[in-house]
DNA sequence: AAACCGGGGTT
DNA sequence: AACCCAGGTTT
C-alpha cells in the first residue's frame, strides 16, 4: 500500500473519531511534554484528572521548576512509575535554568532532556513545532504490524528498528502532527489489542492481519520472566497523634516516597523470626506480646507481586537508627507523598490514625 | 540485551 | 486468576 494512501486513510478516520482532550488544543510544548509524560504506560481515563490537577497547579514550567519535588510527587501520587514524576520536575529546572524556560524545537536536542526518550521526543517535535519525525508508541507497533503484516517482535532491540524505520517510510511530512495523531488514536480506539473490530474497519481491504486473520497473533512479542514475590512486614508505630514514617531513599521501588518501617524478605517471614527481628530493629521496650497481622495486602506489579503486611506495634522506640525515620501527625501524613499500598491501609484504619 | 520501575483495566 | 497496557533509564 502506498504510504501517502495509508496516511490519508487514518488521518480520514481521525478527524471523523478523534477524542476531544485538553492537550489537543494546544501546541504550547510544556502542555503537549506534561501530556506525554503522563500518558506513558498510562491510560487517558486514568492520566487525565492528574493532567488537569498539574496544570491549575503548575500553570507554567516556572511554576513546575520552583517547586519541592514533594509537592510534584504527592501531585503524582496513585498514578505509578515515580521516576516518571522526577524527571518530569528535573526537566522543568533544566528547561528554566538553561533555556530561559522555553522548550528546545528539535528532537534532538529534546531527547536530551530527563525523561524524553525516543518516543516523547518525537511528539514534542511534531506536536508542537511540526518536525517531520514519527512517533512510534505502542498503539503505532500495533497498527503496523497487523496492517503490514511485521511479524518481528516488537519488544527486541531489532523489531523496535524495523517499526521504526517503517514509520518513518509512512510519515507524511507535510502534517507530520495530524498523521502521528491519527495512527495513534486509530490504535488506540480502533485497532485494538483484543477483539478489534475488522469486519467494519475501513483498512480492512488493505490489513494484512484482518486479511489472513491474525489480528489475535500480531503484535508479536517476546514474553517476559515471571515476576518475582517479595514480602513487607511494616510496623506501623503510633505515638499520641503521629504515626512513624520513613522517606524511601534506596535504589529499589517507591524511592522518595514514605511508607512505614518494613521488614522486607523475598520469602515470608515466620511469626517467630519476625518477632526476633522487630525487636532487634526497635528495642526492648517495644511491647510484643503478639505480633499479630492487622492487615494483609496483595499488590501485584508488573515485575514483582508484592505481599504486605501491617503489624501495629505499642510500646516506645529505643534506637532509630535509620535517619529517614520520623514522626508525622496526622495531618501532616496527608500531605506526604505515599505508595497506593499505604494510602489504603490508612484508609482502612481510620478509627486508628484519626 | 536484559532488568528495573507502578498503577489500573479486561477476560 | 491470568493476562494486558508500555516508555525511559540503568546495569
Amino acid at each position: 500500500m502506498d504510504s501517502r494512501y495509508f496516511s490519508d486513510k487514518v488521518v480520514e478516520w481521525y478527524v471523523r473519531h478523534k477524542r476531544d482532550l485538553p492537550w489537543r488544543d494546544t501546541t504550547d510544548p510544556y502542555k503537549v511534554w506534561l501530556s506525554e509524560i503522563i500518558l506513558q504506560q498510562t491510560r487517558v481515563k486514568q492520566g487525565l484528572p492528574y493532567y488537569l490537577d498539574f496544570i491549575k497547579m503548575f500553570p507554567t514550567v516556572w511554576d513546575l521548576a520552583s517547586a519541592p519535588e514533594q509537592r510534584v510527587l504527592r501531585l503524582w501520587q496513585g498514578l505509578g512509575y515515580y521516576t516518571r514524576a522526577r524527571n518530569l520536575h528535573k526537566c522543568a529546572k533544566v528547561i528554566v535554568s538553561s533555556f530561559d524556560g522555553q522548550f528546545p524545537k528539535s528532537y534532538k536536542e529534546l531527547l536530551e532532556l530527563p525523561g524524553i526518550g525516543d518516543y516523547t521526543a518525537a511528539a514534542i517535535a511534531s506536536f508542537s513545532f511540526k518536525e517531520p519525525v514519527a512517533v512510534v508508541d505502542g498503539n503505532v507497533f500495533r497498527v503496523l504490524s497487523r496492517v503490514f503484516g511485521i511479524k518481528a517482535e516488537i519488544n527486541s532491540p531489532a523489531g523496535k528498528r524495523i517499526f521504526a524505520s517503517l514509520a518513518e517510510g509512512l510519515l507524511n511530512k507535510e502534517m507530520p502532527d495530524s498523521h502521528n495523531q491519527a495512527l495513534m488514536e486509530f490504535g488506540a480506539l480502533n485497532c485494538i489489542p483484543k477483539n478489534p473490530p475488522c469486519l467494519t474497519c475501513h483498512l480492512r481491504p488493505h490489513c494484512y492481519a484482518a486479511q489472513e486473520g491474525l489480528q489475535s497473533i500480531l503484535p508479536m512479542k517476546v514474553k517476559s520472566k515471571p515476576p518475582r514475590s517479595r514480602y513487607l512486614y511494616y510496623l506501623v508505630v503510633r505515638r499520641r497523634k503521629s504515626l512513624l514514617m520513613r522517606k524511601r531513599n534506596d535504589r529499589d521501588i517507591w524511592h522518595g516516597l514514605f511508607d512505614f518501617y518494613s521488614i522486607e524478605s523475598f520469602q515470608p517471614i515466620s511469626r517467630g523470626s519476625l518477632q526476633a527481628k522487630i525487636r532487634q530493629a526497635l528495642g526492648e521496650n517495644v511491647r510484643l506480646d503478639d505480633v499479630s497481622i492487622s492487615a494483609s495486602y496483595k499488590h501485584i506489579l508488573t515485575h514483582q507481586v508484592i505481599h504486605a503486611r501491617f503489624v501495629l506495634i505499642t510500646g516506645k522506640l529505643d534506637h532509630s537508627e535509620d535517619k529517614n525515620l520520623k514522626f508525622y501527625t496526622f495531618e501532616r501524613i496527608n500531605d506526604l507523598p505515599k505508595p497506593v499500598l499505604i494510602t489504603r491501609f490508612l484508609s482502612d484504619h481510620k478509627s486508628f490514625y484519626s
